[in-house]
DNA sequence: CCAATATGTTGAAATAAGTCAACATTAAAG
DNA sequence: CTTTAATGTTGACTTATTTCAACATATTGG
């Protein structure tokens, strides 16, 4: 049904802080550059209302639209490592010696909320 | 008019690729930590398929949606330095000595495709 | 200053993202 | 092996995202 998502209509602040950052430094970046928004949303394939949007942070707008973003200023090496299973030293100590390929209840930490 | 926007129904190699391995390692992370997919949709406020195709690297989730699964693993502080103008060494060779507020047609680099 | 143009704003229309129900598949636990 | 639960799949439905036109604003270059 299409209900809006809660973390697109009011995410946590980090998470809206980290997006308006993102924002800010794609915004940085282009004008780095000399390219107007329109050259960035020419070369991703998108208007330049979106591009506009990617650099208020919007959350609302697609991952493919922040990382075509990246990749047309030449800064997409930049997310190669996010969340990086060799990078995650706290889940490397969660794990035990196995990796499950589902998260069974019964045995799960009580992580929740 | 809502016409789709190119990146998102088919994005260059790169961002698709990235996409992917971003949601692997989502994958890895929230095993690690014995989490069901349902979990992380409860944490961000969003159903248990649109995680499901964070997993997938799906290029038109939203960024929002994205982050919020950084978050809810404790992963989003791996964020905070993307496209970071401190790190731009590019941007920093490119920006002469003012930082425009435009960028204007006449001054640019022809940097175009 | 003036002219040129990059960017902001608004509202309407189109499409794709997100949701859900129901069922199938598959892994884990005992 | 059996049971239980996590995940995959499909299609229909709802709404947010995206686009566009038109105009306003503001910065830049000359």
């Amino acid at each position: 049904m299409g209900n809006r998502i809660r973390i697109t209509e009011s995410p946590p602040a980090a998470v809206e802080y980290a997006l308006r950052q993102l924002g800010r430094n794609l915004r940085t970046a282009r004008l780095r550059r000399r390219l107007r928004i329109q050259d960035v949303a020419d070369r991703i394939g998108a208007s330049r209302f979106t591009v506009a949007n990617l650099e208020k942070g919007k959350p609302g707008a697609s991952a493919a639209a922040y990382f075509g973003a990246l990749w047309a200023l030449g800064l997409l090496n930049q997310a190669d490592n996010l969340a990086d299973p060799d990078r995650d030293e706290e889940g490397k100590v969660l794990e035990s010696a196995r990796s499950p390929r589902r998260a069974s209840r019964r045995r799960r930490l009580d992580n929740d909320f």
